[in-house]
DNA sequence: TGCCATGTTAAACT
DNA sequence: GAGTTTAACATGGC
């Protein structure tokens, strides 16, 4: 489920709650779900990989699907006792499993940066670059997962991206030339969009270049697997196409 | 069948 | 107290 494409694509599933009242609510989630019931969901938001809930009465709830969360709209797809969360409204239900379900503080809204967001109208690269450029010791592979920087970027976004622009995944980003720096920056964001596209006709996997794959789709050489950087995820790489600049 | 993974936080270390 | 490492969470696909 996870990255940003696929929080959007939960947004819009469930834009058609919006404005509607909460007539009960449920679930074993370590808030007061009680306080949620009889009140309208006003509005939903979305930043990186982040759902936020935004009820009458200035209660905000987050949800984030960490690595296995999921969502399902009417029908429950897990036990009763398993689910995280559900918001029953007139029209129908819904329901989160398996995710982080936190009540946030008055204020909140100051404490994120929604120009960092790479799927929001509000991106900024430039000031993706400013970052950046204050970070000059770290690698890519790590910049990439950086939710202060590419909010909604994740695993998959970050493989693909670097394959792209052919950039090797340990580059340090104060090695890497303008050129290229500037093509991370774009396609960081072109991919998500791309990945959301995908996502939506169910060919998302069917388009990963090097994301599990034995041979480089470019040289045909072999891809190596490697859990990179200080995050150490999982990182599959062409060490013939993409350039290490350290 | 067991391993591993689209992620993050907080506890437990140094 | 800082920075870093590890554990916990918990489900589905291969």
């Amino acid at each position: 489920m996870p990255e940003g494409p696929s929080l959007v694509l939960l947004k819009e599933d469930i834009l058609q709650f919006r404005r509607k009242k909460v007539m009960a609510a449920g679930g074993n989630a370590a808030i007061d779900v009680q306080q949620l019931e009889g009140r309208q969901l006003l509005e939903i938001r979305t930043w990186g990989k982040q759902l936020f809930l935004l009820f009458s009465g200035k209660i905000t709830i987050r949800i984030h699907l960490l690595m296995f969360g999921s969502y399902s709209i009417n029908e429950q797809i897990r036990l009763k006792r398993s689910i995280k969360l559900e918001l029953q409204f007139n029209t129908g239900t819904l329901y989160f499993y398996t995710c982080s379900v936190k009540e946030m503080e008055p204020g909140w809204e100051t404490t994120y940066d929604w120009n960092a967001d790479l799927l929001s109208k509000k991106w900024a690269p430039r000031a993706a670059r400013a970052k950046l450029k204050k970070i000059p010791e770290t690698l890519v592979c790590d910049a990439l997962l950086d939710q202060q920087i590419f909010s909604g970027s994740g695993n998959i976004v970050k493989n693909e991206v670097l394959f792209r622009i052919f950039l090797h995944p340990e580059s340090t980003l104060g090695a890497i030339p303008p050129q290229t720096f500037t093509l991370l920056i774009r396609e960081a964001k072109q991919y998500c969009y791309d990945f959301l596209q995908w996502k939506r006709e169910g060919t998302l996997k069917k388009h990963w270049q090097i994301i599990g794959k034995k041979k480089c789709p470019r040289c045909d050489l072999a891809v190596q697997k490697k859990y990179c950087g200080k995050t150490r995820r999982r990182t599959f790489f062409c060490k013939n196409c993409q350039e290490k600049y350290v």
